[in-house]
DNA sequence: GCCAACGTTGGC
DNA sequence: GCCAACGTTGGC
C-alpha cells in the first residue's frame, strides 16, 4: 500500500526588496534561488527540519512601501547547509559554523506566481480571515514563518489568484 | 526617527 | 540559570 502523500504546508518568507526582491527572484536562472543568510535559530529550525519540497511560500516585502505579499514560490530543495556561513567573504559568514557541524541551513525556492497586484499589509490587516496571522502580530520578527492553509487561501483570494496557479 | 519586541551576550 | 545590557528588526 502506498504511503499517503504528506500534507503540503505553507510558509512566509520575508525579504527587504532593497536587499532581495521578488523581481530579483524572477530574474534568476530558473526563477530559483537558495534562501540563504538566515541567522536566527527559530527560522533555522524550520528551514532544517520542517520545510519540505513542494511546500508553498508567500514572498513578503518588508521594510518598504508598500509592505506586501507580492507572489508565491514553491520549495524545490529541502534543508541543507548554508554555504555562505563558511565563506569568509560573505556578509553571512559565521566562524562558529563548519562543514562537520553546520549551524545554518537554507532551502531552494522557485517563483511560481507573481501577484497581479501586491496584497498589502493594510489589506491583510482588514481581512478577518487573517486576524491570527503571525505576520500581523505586533513585534513579529521571524523571517521564516508558518502559514496555515486557511491563511494561504485567504491571501490568494485577496490577490485574485486561483489556488491551482499558486 | 521612534520605539516595542525580540534575540543574544556575558557577568555573576 | 538568572537577568541586565545591548543590538537588531521592522512597523509605524
Amino acid at each position: 500500500m502506498a504511503k499517503p502523500a504528506p500534507q503540503r504546508r505553507y510558509w512566509l518568507f520575508k525579504s527587504e526588496p532593497e536587499v532581495y526582491s521578488f523581481s530579483d527572484l524572477l530574474a534568476e536562472r530558473g526563477r530559483r534561488t537558495s534562501w540563504n543568510g538566515v541567522r536566527n535559530y527559530q527560522a533555522r529550525n524550520l528551514l532544517r527540519d520542517e520545510i519540505a519540497v513542494g511546500d508553498g511560500v508567500l514572498f513578503y516585502h518588508s521594510s518598504t512601501d508598500p509592505l506586501a505579499v507580492v507572489g508565491t514560490c514553491r520549495v524545490v530543495r529541502a534543508g541543507y547547509p548554508d554555504e555562505t556561513a563558511f565563506d569568509r567573504g560573505s556578509p553571512y559568514y559565521d566562524e562558529g559554523s563548519d562543514r562537520a557541524a553546520p549551524r545554518w541551513f537554507t532551502v531552494d525556492i522557485e517563483a511560481v506566481c507573481a501577484f497581479p497586484e501586491p496584497v498589502t499589509r493594510a489589506r491583510m490587516q482588514a481581512e478577518p480571515a487573517l486576524a491570527g496571522m503571525m505576520l500581523l502580530r505586533r513585534g513579529s520578527r521571524l523571517s521564516v514563518q508558518p502559514v496555515t492553509a486557511a491563511e494561504w487561501r485567504a491571501v490568494l483570494r485577496l490577490a485574485g489568484v486561483r489556488e491551482e496557479d499558486a
